[in-house]
DNA sequence: ATCGTTGATCTGAGATCGCAGATTGCAGTT
DNA sequence: AACTGCAATCTGCGATCTCAGATCAACGAT
């Protein structure tokens, strides 16, 4: 350990990004499923993700490892890990921690947002705006995330916005197999509105019934796209 | 797939425990973290965990990359993994989420909670009893760990419970560090029996704010007993 | 005595090899 | 035609080897 003293100014030390290779590959895949790439229940194996990716098998296996202890992957009894297919009680469980907790950091986002953060959400807005009227679903679930992350990353608890990642996570791949249609999309921008309103008036409470209510409404269209819970447990998919 | 149309009974199928040894040895870390086995800011390397346990380095190494991966263990700068060393922000970010999670997990249990349950927890709570009457801190603790995770599990969300799981696995250390004295014992108790009075009329609301009040008023504690933030950000321990 | 250098040794990370279990598909038999 | 059995192939998991970076201790020059 030296005498660091004080970093001297305009010398940014470590910059050089050095980022481990099975950090990348999580970090894509993770993207990847938070986006829609994989369909519930796909199988990833290692080795073809591997030849996919131009990596080896290990930083992969690693990768992979890890989403299963997130609980976006699952072991099933032939051992090959496949993308977790959420059941409507495993959503309705989700949906009501993200009430709680998503709740929660928009209504302390609400109490610690300056003005530049303000704006910041606002121009997000727009952008979300923008998509939804373009009508691409990809272009729109992406704008949605950045904004609601943004929201949430203001609250300043960076444990918490990790948590609410993980949430997006696993609902990632549902929520891409039922593509939001325009009338989702200008219902939900209503509440986009009435968050903005809140947000101006740094009304924590209005700001946590309106995530609350953007959640819910959205959550009604995918749980109706999910697959019932199964009766006969019996699969089929890829 | 076979047709399998239906077990048979009295034949229990694969019940034959084929456990995955890097899932013994992340079990093993776990519950040895949780636990206070380890003190914040220690160095856990994979190569002298394996030679402790007796196995290779491989496993371990995949159980600390979990570990990482749940914020429990830190990268340091020279690429080292050692236990996360809860800043007091940090410690009241993760209080103010259990707040909301074990509230809600406990509001939950207590609408769900049949007779057998509350038998179940009335035993633990007076096991739990027993404990801080004997003064042993080890017992204790894992007396009130199991108490509190019986009562999260009768919500019958288990991705709420391994939520709690990984936020008590992240204050694990700070705990062990700062030993419960009789009186923390003792006043934590009233909570206790509020809550099993609450319980027993079915109210949720004050299971929540009993629950609440046990963590809050155990956390004031610890808090008190952790490194105060980093001025100057030094390491020095181990 | 102090500073700088160097070499031994620790670390995580990646690559590669091998193993056991499971699945699949192609025979070969009845 | 239907079932059985075997071999090829896929899977995850573990062990081992190697490498680059970091730490630390001993050493040597000033």
């Amino acid at each position: 350990m030296q005498d660091v003293s004080e970093p001297h100014p305009g010398l940014n030390g470590g910059n050089l990004q050095r980022e481990s290779l099975q950090q990348q590959v999580f970090d894509n895949l993770r993207s990847a499923i938070m986006s829609g790439v994989f369909r519930p229940g796909e199988v990833l194996s290692s080795r073809g993700l591997a030849q996919q990716l131009g990596v080896s098998a290990m930083p992969v296996r690693e990768a992979l490892t890890r989403l299963t202890t997130e609980g976006v992957l699952q072991n099933t009894p032939s051992r090959t890990l496949r993308l977790r297919v959420l059941s409507p009680s495993d959503f309705d469980e989700i949906t009501a921690i993200r009430f709680e907790i998503e709740g929660m950091a928009a209504e302390r986002a609400c109490g610690a947002m300056t003005t530049a953060d303000l704006a910041e959400i606002r121009a997000l807005n727009d952008a979300l705006t923008a998509a939804a009227s373009s009508g691409d679903a990809d272009h729109y679930l992406k704008a949605n995330a950045d904004y609601h992350a943004a929201i949430y990353r203001v609250s300043g608890w960076p444990l918490l916005v990790g948590m609410i990642e993980r949430l997006w996570l696993m609902v990632g791949p549902s929520i891409r197999m039922s593509v939001p249609d325009r009338a989702h999309m200008a219902t939900s921008q209503e509440f986009h509105d009435q968050i903005m309103t809140a947000l101006d008036a740094r009304d924590g409470k209005t700001v946590r019934a309106a995530i609350v209510d953007d959640i819910s409404t959205a959550a009604r269209d995918i749980r109706a796209s999910l697959a019932p819970e199964a009766a006969h447990p019996q699969m089929k998919e890829e």
